[in-house]
DNA sequence: CGTGCGCTTGACTTTTTTCAATAAAGGTGG
DNA sequence: CCACCTTTATTGAAAAAAGTCAAGCGCACG
């Protein structure tokens, strides 16, 4: 598959009249990681950004005693790093392939200069960014404002869709990974998931599958209305 | 002031050629607020975004048992609201004036159009909102990896400015205010401000003012290299 | 078939919140 | 200018939540 076909579908760049794809296409780079190799790092410089093609990788954050925080996943379609490509900035936080993973990597240079001549790319960002932003809003409110049960039982409310039925699914990242995500440890995790198996809020099979039994009792912890005890 | 000068000055479209500006100020409506009024709520539609002339104002989240998680205070020529003017969706927090404040609005359809046809105003923003992003990086950060007696350190460290000396400073907002930007309750900070007094790394004089007594034990404990006990 | 990594569980510690009472500060009206 | 009232800040004691440390289990993979 072309560079060109990966840029159209990407959410950037989709519905971008040809002329401009190929622009960009012109100063794409592809690359490859393996699972676990590092793509960036907290601190460097930021030389341009990326658009996953296939595979996933994760954003996160080390404290100084190495606990980890992710705050975002991406997979295919979807670009990473933009942010410090425009603020000139260096990289606020990690990037790293979960998966086998390729990327186009776009340099900021050549980036900045074909922005310049077309605004709907422009706009296209700007949306993107914007969506980024509110995604950030929401992990803030869940990290200040609700306990891990709540934060645990938004995350199974939203991974099961809004269905009333067929609300089983898949966890699509570990739990160790999504202890991190919640912001929290996976010792608290796993205890909070056991607690609510028992009080029958949902079912397990102790491994990734998850089936909702209670929607409501979730949804009143994920608000605060209801504690684990 | 005209509404153009305040254009002019503002992080948004400073640098920008008069005739844009003009095209600006011509869709830009002049608004005030009272100290503790509401500019706009969680869940409503957007329909435009706002430009602080003068005052100030917060940004902030409240959960279900009403403690309330602020996620940014924006005063002269700050922007605050452009996120969801790009995604159509509802405000994702809710906006009050902590001052009298005036404020420049800008309706969303009109600045969308006059965007389309200027790449530079398009990547001013971009910048904007890519320091936002980096900004709740660090919130993240700070509200997942650190304990609170560190995310105090590194506010007061960065409110008393880089310098060795003159590290004396008054906090511009209310202890409420700055443990909900903390993530906290008052009590809490409280008792952590009284231990820092104690331990010699700050000195207070118990309302607004304070001074860094001990930089270096302040960005350890920032770093979670040192506990207050 | 053993080794390893991810996950779970238990006991214990630390941190933060809750609840309640008090104190101090700021503003208002007489 | 002072008394009063409301808001904001502090403090203590107790409870709750989350994290640490350590041990053990089980499934996957070589």
């Amino acid at each position: 598959m072309e560079i060109i076909e990966h840029l159209a579908v990407s959410q950037l760049f989709k519905g971008l009249p040809n002329v401009h794809l190929e622009g960009l296409a012109s100063i794409s780079i592809k690359k490859s990681y393996q699972k676990d190799e590092s793509i960036f790092f907290e601190g460097r410089e930021s030389t341009g950004f990326f658009i996953v093609i296939s595979g996933r990788i994760k954003i996160y954050k080390i404290s100084p005693e190495g606990k980890e925080q992710i705050l975002h996943f991406f997979g295919p379609g979807e670009p990473f790093g933009e942010a410090p490509a425009f603020t000139g900035d260096p990289f606020p936080a990690y990037a790293e392939a979960i998966e086998d993973t390729d990327v186009i990597f776009l340099p900021k240079n050549e980036f900045v200069s074909l922005i310049k001549k077309d605004p709907s790319l422009a706009l296209n960002m700007l949306v993107i960014l914007s969506h980024r932003l509110q995604k950030f809003t929401n992990i803030i409110e869940n990290l200040s404002l609700k306990e891990v049960p709540g934060r645990l039982a938004a995350y199974i409310i939203y991974s099961g869709g809004n269905e009333n039925d067929a609300s089983e699914f898949s966890l699509d990242i570990s739990k160790g990974q999504l202890a991190s995500l919640l912001g929290t440890i996976p010792e608290t995790l796993s205890r909070i998931l056991t607690k609510m198996v028992k009080q029958g809020l949902i079912d397990s099979d102790g491994r990734r599958f998850i089936k909702i039994l209670d929607r409501k009792g979730l949804e009143e912890l994920a608000e605060g209305k209801r504690r684990l005890g």
